[in-house]
DNA sequence: CCCTATGTTCAACACTTATTGAACTATCGA
DNA sequence: TCGATAGTTCAATAAGTGTTGAACATAGGG
């Protein structure tokens, strides 16, 4: 457990890595949701996607999204809040998230992606 | 050998099977290669690449480009004629080809990607 | 027709990956 | 302090991946 978990710094970055990360079904699903949230500008923790997979399953692809540098853990209690890192990204790959995330929309359904009717929509 | 490899249909491109195929070092640099002779419009064949890998890796790499939709094979003699599927990519995940090829762009040192010196510059 | 060039297919291998459940650690609240 | 909660770590396993070399298929040129 314990402290915050290493990161890559932004330059260290690899496309590939990225590129792999995000060819997993779950893993992409993690990062469609976890883009979905950014637009209510909360983080979302662990819990928040059981309905992907079991736990242990879970921490293993939240560890390899952290060491891929897709997203960011932040430790806080007993939670951790987790938050993609879009700056980086689009600093590194301009226009690739963003393209990911909306063929990703486009397939949802063909996807099995979680739809947004479980995430607060913002005003 | 023999008669025109399958191909999947336009519809039938799936997102996180493309990701994957980009995630390969060598897929990605076939597929970069692939995209700058776009530009002079002639297609490529297998021993273009002679450069990145074996005679049957690359068999391999093709096949899987093939298979996931990204690239489409012409044969003709006894050689295989190689392009881009660039319009059914742009249509189905608008962008995302763009981006990742720019972004490789920007990393090709540190992908070892084959620099535009052997390809022929169309003005 | 034979020889060569082009590219695929096959079997074998070492390696990585995703998935599972059980054990563990750490924190919070009663 | 005790118990519950949140999440990680570990070991085991099953399946997939990339790489190699040898064998094969096909077409073209002398």
């Amino acid at each position: 457990m314990s402290r915050t978990p290493l990161h890559p710094t932004r330059e260290q970055i690899e496309l590939p890595m990225v590129l792999d990360c995000l060819s997993d079904p779950i893993r992409l699903a993690i990062v469609y949701q976890l883009a979905q949230q950014e637009r209510v500008s909360s983080e979302l923790c662990c819990g928040d996607f059981y309905a992907l997979s079991g736990k242990s399953n879970l921490a293993y692809h939240f560890a390899k999204l952290r060491e891929c540098g897709v997203m960011q853990t932040r430790v806080a209690g007993t939670n951790r809040f987790m938050r993609l890192r879009r700056e980086d990204l689009d600093t590194r790959f301009p226009g690739l998230l963003d393209a990911v995330l909306s063929s990703a929309a486009k397939d949802a359904e063909r996807l099995q992606l979680l739809s947004e009717c479980d995430v607060v929509e913002a005003d």
